[in-house]
DNA sequence: CTGAAAGCGCTTACAG
DNA sequence: CTGAAAGCGCTTACAG
C-alpha cells in the first residue's frame, strides 16, 4: 500500500516547516511574506508527487466540511432527481459537493440520515421533511447549522423553506377541468399529513365550491408498491362510475391512475379526464398527452442554493428565516380537453 | 453556537478517561474488562446527553470513513438512479453510506469527482467510467483501494467489473426484429467508445449478418440537447426512407426517436418498428407499448455490492480481478409486432 | 520572513 | 481492570 504524501513529508523533503507548505497550498503565501522562489519550489514539488490534501484532517481542524446533505424522498423521481442535479451543479460551482440520499418519507430513516450527516460535519442541510423531523431539524437549528426545507414546510419549526404554491396550483387545475366542462371531479392524493399534500387538497375543495360539488376523494397509503396502487385507484375508479375528471396529487399516483384507466379501458378524457400534478416526460409522450402543474424546478434550485449559500457565508448563520413561494405553472395538454360527452354527462349529474 | 459534546467532556464528567469512553462506546468494554456498572453509567450519561461522535476525528485516526463513492452517468436517468437506490440500500445495511454524483460521461468532471471521494478518504469507489479516466482508475489501485466498474468496463485497466452482455442484448434485439419480418433495420446509437455502445453496435451487426442486410447507422453526438437529437434522428429517418425497423441503443435515444417517430406521423409498428436496448416505465406506459431489452438491475446492484464488500473487508484489498457479465432480458412488447406490410417490403427491398 | 508547537476529537498500543 | 500518552494530517496563533 502506498502512503501517501503529507504536508509534513513535503516539508521535510523541502527542508521548510509545514506550516510554510500549508500556507503556500492555501495562497496564504503572501499575507505570510513567503519568499517567491520557495512558493515556486514548493508548488513545483506539490506538483511533482501529486500531493492531495486529506480533507478530513482539513475538516477536524477547521470544522469546516465543505460538504451540503440533501434529502430528498426518492432520488429516482424526476423531481427530486432534476433538482438534485442542479443545486448539484450550483453547489460544485461554488466549492461545495453535494451528498444526497432518500428518506422514502420515512421519518427514522430521515432522523438517521441527518444524523449520518451531522457526524460528518456537514456544513448545511437542504431536505425535503418527512413529518416527525421535527426535533430534528430544532437540533440542528440549535447548532446554527444552516437548513433548507424544500417541496414542504413543517408547521412546527421556523424555518427556511422554498416550496410552490400548492394551493394554488391545485386550484389552477380543477378550475381548468371545471371550465372545460367536466362537473364530477375526484382526488387522488397521499394519505399524509404533509404540508404540500394538505394544500393541493384545500385547492382542490376550494375549486369544487364554485360548482358545489362533493369530493371524491381516494387516499392512498403511502408505502403501497405501484402494483397495490393500480389496484386501489382501478378499485376507485370502479366504485364511483359517475366521476368524469380524476386530479392526482403526485405524479407517480398519475402513472399508477393511467395504468388502472387503460385497465379498466377507459378512454382519455372521453370518459375520463385526467390532470397530475407535477409534470414529467411521460406526460408529453402518453397518449393522449397529459395535462399537468409543473413545478418551476430551476426556480426552486437556485432558491435554494442562493438561501443556503447565504447562511453558510455570513458569519453566525443568518438567523432571519424565510420562506420563498414559487408559482407552478399548468401545462394543458390532451387528457383535459373539453367535450361533449362530459358536458351531457355533467348535466345528467347535476 | 452550541459547543457539541466529545468523548472527552464526558470522560471528564464522570471521572474516568477517554480511552474508557471510547471502548464503551465502540462496544469493546469487554474486551478490556471495564465493570459493568461503569459501562451504564457511561452509556446512561452519554444518552442523557445526547453524544453524537465526530466520524471526521474518526476517520482521521483510523483511516477508514466507512464512505463509499459512486459515480454514475446522470443521477436522472432510471438505470443509474435505480442501481444507485438499491446499492444505497444494501451498504446502509452493512453500515457503509454511499456517496453519489453524476459524470455526464465527462472525462474532466469523473476525474475532480474521484479526487473528491479520495480528498475524503471514501473506502471504495463504484463507478460507470467514461473514457480516459485509465490513468485516475490506476491510480486509485496503487492505492489499493477497491474499484469496481460497472455498465462498461476500461479496456486499457485491469479491473473487478460488473456488466451486462451487450452484444448478446443487441443481437436477440435484432433478431426479435428480423424473427418478426422486419428486414431493413437502422440502428441509432452514440458517438462514443464506450465499450458497452461498442458491444451493442457488434450484436446489431452480428444479427444483419445473418440476412446480409448492410447497416444504416446514425452515431448521435453525445453531449446533444434532447431537441437536437429529435431533429437529427428525424432527418436520418425522412433520409432513409425504406428502413422499416429502428434499434435505438439507449433509452433516451429512443425516448427522443419516438418524438421524431411521432412529428412525422409515422405509425408504430406499421411504418416502423422500434425496439429500444434499456427498459423503462415510459415504455410500459406509451402507445404502443415499447419493445426493449431490459437491464437486470437488482442482480446489477447486488453484483456490485457483493464484489465491493468483499474487497473492503479483505485484509489488503482482494487482489483478483473479476468481470461478471448478466444478462439481460427481452421486453418484447406491440412495436416489434410482426406486421404483413413490413414483410412485403422486405421482400420489395430484397 | 519562517519555524516550533498546540490542538481539532478520536483510537489504541502500552504501562501499571 | 483503567489511565496517560501518542498520533492521524491538517491550520494557526505565537515566537523569534
Amino acid at each position: 500500500m502506498k502512503k501517501r504524501t503529507s504536508i509534513h513529508d513535503i516539508a521535510k523533503h523541502l527542508n521548510v516547516s509545514s506550516a510554510t507548505v500549508s500556507f503556500v497550498l492555501n495562497g496564504k503565501a503572501e499575507e505570510n511574506r513567503i519568499r517567491q522562489d520557495l512558493v515556486d519550489r514548493i508548488l513545483a514539488y506539490v506538483k511533482e508527487v501529486g500531493y492531495r490534501p486529506n480533507l478530513i484532517a482539513k475538516s477536524l481542524r477547521t470544522g469546516k466540511s465543505k460538504l451540503i446533505g440533501m434529502l430528498v424522498e426518492g432520488i429516482s423521481d424526476p423531481f427530486f432527481s432534476s433538482i438534485a442535479r442542479i443545486v448539484e451543479e450550483e453547489a460544485y460551482k461554488l466549492g461545495y459537493k453535494l451528498f444526497y440520499a432518500s428518506t422514502d418519507n420515512d421519518k427514522d430513516k430521515a432522523i438517521a440520515l441527518i444524523r449520518a450527516f451531522r457526524e460528518r460535519q456537514v456544513d448545511g442541510y437542504i431536505i425535503a421533511p418527512p413529518p416527525g423531523i421535527e426535533d430534528e431539524i430544532e437540533a440542528l437549528k440549535e447548532e446554527n447549522a444552516p437548513v433548507i426545507l424544500f417541496d414542504r414546510y413543517l408547521e412546527d419549526v421556523q424555518t427556511t423553506n422554498v416550496v410552490i404554491d400548492n394551493f394554488k396550483g391545485a386550484l389552477n387545475a380543477v378550475s381548468h377541468l371545471i371550465d372545460n366542462g367536466y362537473g364530477n371531479i375526484a382526488m387522488v392524493t397521499l394519505d399524509s399529513d404533509q404540508s404540500q399534500m394538505i394544500d393541493r387538497h384545500q385547492g382542490y375543495l376550494k375549486a369544487l365550491k364554485s360548482m358545489k360539488q362533493k369530493q371524491v376523494l381516494l387516499k392512498v397509503e403511502y408505502s403501497l408498491t405501484e402494483e397495490k396502487n393500480v389496484e386501489v385507484i382501478r378499485d376507485f375508479l370502479s366504485a364511483n362510475p359517475t366521476i368524469d375528471a380524476v386530479f392526482f396529487a403526485t405524479n407517480y399516483l398519475a402513472v399508477a391512475g393511467l395504468k388502472a384507466i387503460k385497465s379498466l379501458k377507459l378512454s382519455i378524457p372521453k370518459n375520463l379526464a385526467v390532470v397530475s400534478f407535477d409534470d414529467e416526460t411521460l406526460f408529453e409522450m402518453y397518449s393522449p398527452t397529459i395535462t399537468a402543474v409543473a413545478q418551476p424546478i430551476s426556480k426552486i434550485s437556485h432558491a435554494i442554493i442562493k438561501e443556503l449559500i447565504q447562511r453558510l457565508s455570513s458569519v453566525d448563520g443568518l438567523k432571519k428565516n424565510e420562506t420563498i413561494v414559487l408559482e407552478p405553472e399548468l401545462n394543458v395538454r390532451d387528457s383535459s380537453k373539453a367535450n361533449i360527452k362530459s358536458k351531457e354527462r355533467k348535466t345528467e349529474v347535476a
